[in-house]
RNA sequence: GCUUGGGUGGUGGAACUGGUAGACACGCGGGACUUAAAAUCCCGUGAGCCGUAACGCUCGUGUGGGUUCGAUUCCCAUCCCAAGUACCA
């Protein structure tokens, strides 16, 4: 038996001892309610751990442990994201595989978590870019190709039905979520449509589907860009120039499941701020798509959609994006350069620039004008940055006198401002939004309300056949493609139609998984194609048509990853029924805050999806949701010249004498804010051996910032230091005292030792350390012993189940001091007492449980205590008696005194009548079992 | 810009439903033990004021208002910080 606290012997012993026994294989076990507790699983990178992410792990790891003590089967397994851009990246800089990268990172990782003590079931680990799991990938994204959604029955449904469904009606009055533009036939049309045309035609309807999208184009690095990896309108590697071009991407219809996306959130326990967060992202709003007649032009119209189309007699101008479509074709000779230099460059400018300015107006009149349909006036035809392809129809109307970036606009541009409500103010200074009054200069509403005047022009833009009313989002659907090497390939294939169009297939099932192919460089082709067209030679699908080059994104692995974990070495379904029946959905998930929006919208997309097609019994993956809060880092800068000749660098000081771009560099080469130079060129490929360094007083120095602890900013702090020094078992309290689980909050280790003390408290209420003796004895515990016990198993377990647990640390250290102060070693005292700790300290409670004579075997089996209030139970409060709010003195009352009683007795006493001072009190207020509050009158 | 959070001692934080602000730690100061150090233990520690001391007084939860017997907590306004913003994961 150990006698003195040797934390390294004792947790690499009970980490043994687990992983020899299996202790935390979970398994179907109907006997038994089940736990499922999920971590977001890690992105594998090349800086190993840092401190933040234990964080949540602890916090899943003690409920994990805290429900087994309570009984459940728990589910908790750990895995990897590990297909992304860091592995890519070092690819291009070194040629090295990023498979054999992301091993090495994997290893790494399992290392550090297992040295941290989590009880995670290892088998069932999964990598998602393991073939074995991304064949599962892509066979889900093989349901989507061949599914449409149905909007008659609200869900997804086999490309089969629509089928069925195109033969017998055709696609007027069809409710399916598909293409904006798609052409709408008859079932006669459709059936005279040849095999490739009819399956052109269904391309607009499936779930997966090829589209234009806008993406970040990167001529000289010829590859497209994540916007992390622009910084300034410039190439974070490189610093080249960036801008926007269309190109044709896979998408996923996420827009039509945004109704029930909303819906869902109803139904699941996450916090209200994130809830909110996904309903404003995912942004519905009903309003009114109306058609604008161009002057001169026929055949086309300008469709935008409004949320108050009460308000159109007070158009002045119409705006579109300056990558619409129909520019060129829009733009009189007249207007013709100023267009092409204001496209060219709205162009440079990121989504986010275009947004985020409103204080600066920009745009271009195209010298065409449209028709307003209400009143036949003329609508000067302008292009503006602020208006987005992407989103809506690309084309909204300017009512200046309403909206304040449309009166900016009118201002500048010195366009009228119609007044078009009594009610609107000072609209020469400002726009006015209100819905109040009765419309004036408005035509057909003149004298209505706001309620009247929309359903008017609605139905008449209807019954005219050139509005309608609609529902919009915010939201769109989701890029699926990208130009990268280490992703999943889309199991897709392009065969020429008889036209010599391409169209997307499928490959066969049985096919499945789509490997990777071998390539020499990964970089793009000299032509622009994605990596993946480096194999085109012998890639080909039947040794003659190519495949997709660009593979799947981030998220797509990510979307459905629970459920591999309840089966995860199934080879013939992506789960077992048995098994997802049994374990149904996650119970309990921990992750950042910073996937409010992206990673859990697609997830319950794809969750829903699944269940659609009865793959899956629950509508929404995750019930209970925790975000831990970001454990941020302190950051390091190097400023590199934007145009010099040569590569230069220029030192935190002096940076504000040049044209600059901020790069962060590694902190680990970085010390007291020196940047180690050598290491520094070493560490990256576009800096040159000879590149240049401006210093000042002899040194490089870094700048630096507070910002998120993550691999790409190259701010990692790693736990291990802290683990070699002081153990597990205080790392994990530590982190958890740190702060509230979901509370932002910077990296600092100064306080660890507080934790580390409060551990070794805990050993000595087992052994005398001089003595080398145990201390512990079989004597029945003294009813203060029991009260100092129970208050400690009482607010425990509160905690935990309240997921504070920083104040459950607090709770123990409470305990232990107490128990300390009492001398108390009794067994039955100490039993329960390591019961509770085992959770946050599980090596150290293996220990101390054997100590104590416990049987042999794991304290992850013992009961979790029971409470037992009589233990607490008082005679008197002690009531805090305040004047006017201010409390002076505390009396005590028995706990059954009345209010009345209370008052009384306080009145009476001879110290309140001295703060009387002779006064007399308007009110007296007696909260029972809180407080006594005199209330005197000024 | 927009969306969502956050702001309490020298520091991390506690105060769960509006009821004694600063629990629990860190740090700091003083002391005990020791030849010394480590370890451990004890005392003090929001700011200011009065006083030999005891007793006590005033202020205090970013800032300014409000509601209330009573506000860190609710409401309004405002400042600052962080995250997300669609190809980092």
């Amino acid at each position: 038996m150990r006698t003195e606290y040797q934390f390294r012997e004792i947790e690499k012993a009970w980490q043994g001892f687990w992983e020899t026994n299996k202790t935390f294989q979970a398994q179907v076990n109907p006997a038994k309610p089940k736990y499922y507790v999920l971590d977001m699983f890690p992105y594998p990178s090349g800086a190993g751990l840092h401190v933040g992410h234990p964080l949540g792990y602890i916090a899943s790891d003690i409920m994990a442990r805290y429900k087994r003590l309570q009984g459940y089967e728990v589910l908790h397994p750990m895995g990897f994201d590990s297909f992304g851009l860091p592995a890519e990246q070092y690819a291009i800089q070194t040629g090295q595989h990023p498979a054999i990268t992301t091993e090495q990172n994997i290893t790494r990782y399992i290392e550090q978590l297992k040295n941290m003590g989590f009880s995670f079931d290892w088998s069932r680990e999964v990598r998602t870019s393991d073939a074995s799991y991304y064949k599962w990938t892509q066979w889900i994204f093989m349901q989507l190709f061949n599914s449409w959604y149905n909007q008659e029955s609200d869900k997804a449904e086999s490309i089969e039905t629509l089928k069925a469904i195109l033969g017998a009606k055709g696609s007027i009055g069809l409710k399916a979520v598909c293409d904006e533009d798609v052409h709408r036939i008859s079932a006669s049309e459709w059936n005279a449509m040849s095999a490739d045309e009819q399956y052109a035609y269904l391309l607009s309807f499936r779930l997966a589907y090829l589209d234009d999208s806008v993406v970040n184009w990167c001529p000289q690095l010829g590859t497209v860009l994540a916007n992390d990896e622009v910084k300034d309108g410039v190439s974070e590697r490189g610093g080249y120039p960036v801008e926007q071009k269309k190109m044709r991407q896979w998408s996923m219809r996420i827009t039509a499941y945004a109704d029930r996306l909303l819906r869902g959130l109803e139904e699941v326990d996450w916090a209200d701020s994130l809830k909110e967060q996904q309903r404003n992202w995912i942004g519905k709003s009903v309003g009114t798509d109306v058609e604008f007649a161009i002057e001169n032009v026929s055949d086309k119209k300008i469709k935008v959609f409004t949320t108050r189309v009460d308000t159109i007699y007070g158009v002045s101008f119409m705006v579109l994006a300056p990558e619409h479509e129909w520019v060129e074709e829009l733009t009189t000779p007249a207007q013709k350069e100023a267009v092409e230099e204001y496209v060219n460059w709205a162009k440079t400018r990121s989504e986010l620039d275009r947004v985020s300015e409103v204080k600066t107006v920009s745009g271009v009149f195209t010298g065409t004008y449209v028709i307003n349909p209400v009143n036949q006036e003329r609508v000067p035809l302008f292009l503006a940055d602020y208006v987005l392809a992407g989103y809506g129809t690309g084309a909204v109307m300017g009512v200046p006198s309403g909206d304040q970036r449309d009166w900016n606009f009118a201002k500048h541009f010195d366009l009228p401002i119609p007044a078009i409500l009594d009610a609107q103010k000072d609209i020469d200074i400002q726009a006015d939004n209100t819905k109040e009054g009765k419309y004036i200069n408005s035509g057909m509403i003149n004298g209505m309300g706001y309620k009247q005047a929309t359903e008017t022009l609605v139905s008449w833009l209807e019954e005219q056949g050139i509005g309608k009313g609609k529902v919009q989002y915010r939201m769109r659907n989701a890029v699926f493609s990208r130009q990268r090497y280490w992703g999943e390939p889309v199991p897709v294939y392009f065969k020429p139609a008889a036209n010599g169009e391409y169209l997307p297939y499928l490959i066969e099932e049985s096919e499945l998984p789509l490997e990777l192919p071998k390539i020499d460089k990964y970089l793009p082709t000299e032509t622009g194609e994605p990596p993946l067209g480096r194999a085109a030679a012998e890639w080909k699908y039947q040794g003659q048509y190519d495949y997709e080059w660009s593979t799947m994104p981030g998220w797509a692995g990510s979307s459905w990853y629970w459920y591999r974990y309840m089966d995860a070495l199934n080879e013939g379904e992506f789960a077992s029924k048995e098994a997802i029946n049994y374990w149904k959905a996650v119970d309990l998930y921990i992750g950042g805050s910073e996937h409010a929006t992206g990673h859990l919208l697609y997830s319950r997309f794809w969750n829903k999806f699944l269940k659609d097609l009865g793959y899956v019994p629950e509508e929404e993956f995750a019930k209970k949701l925790i975000n831990q809060g970001m454990i941020q880092g302190r950051s390091n800068f190097v400023y590199r010249l934007k145009d010099a000749a040569k590569v230069t660098f220029v030192t935190h000081g002096l940076k504000d004498q040049y044209e600059v771009a901020a790069l962060h560099v590694d902190v680990n080469i970085v010390e007291n804010d020196v940047l180690d130079i050598e290491a520094f060129k070493k560490s990256r490929n576009d800096v040159p051996a000879d590149a240049e360094f401006i210093f000042e007083d002899g040194k490089y120095v870094c700048g630096w910032e507070v910002e998120k602890m993550s691999k790409s900013k190259f701010n990692v702090v790693n736990p291990d230091d802290l683990i070699a020094k002081y153990g597990a078992d205080t790392l994990r309290v530590y982190e958890m005292f740190l702060g509230p689980l979901e509370q932002f909050k910077p990296w600092n280790t100064n306080s660890i030792s507080g934790s580390h003390n409060f551990l070794r408290k805990v050993w000595r209420l087992f052994f005398d350390d001089q003595a080398n003796t145990s201390k512990v004895v079989d004597t029945p515990a003294t009813p203060e012993e029991l009260k100092v016990l129970h208050t400690a198993i009482r607010k425990v377990q509160d905690d935990l189940d309240r997921f504070s647990f920083n104040t459950v640390v607090s709770t123990l250290m409470i305990c232990v001091n107490d128990l300390g102060a009492l001398k108390c070693s009794k067994k039955s005292v100490l039993r329960e007492l390591v019961i509770l700790l085992s959770p946050y300290a599980p090596h150290i409670a293996e220990e101390l449980w054997v100590a104590l004579g416990e049987e042999a075997g794991s304290i992850s089996s013992a009961k979790f205590p029971a409470f037992n209030a009589t233990f607490l139970e008082e005679n008197d409060f002690n009531y805090p008696i305040s004047f006017n709010g201010k409390v002076k003195l505390t009396l005590a009352f028995p706990v059954t005194a009345t209010p009345a009683e209370i008052e009384a007795a306080v009145l009476a006493n001879d110290q309140v009548s001295k703060h009387l001072e002779g006064k007399t009190p308007s009110k007296v207020i007696v909260v029972p079992k809180r407080i006594v509050n005199i209330v005197l009158g000024k």
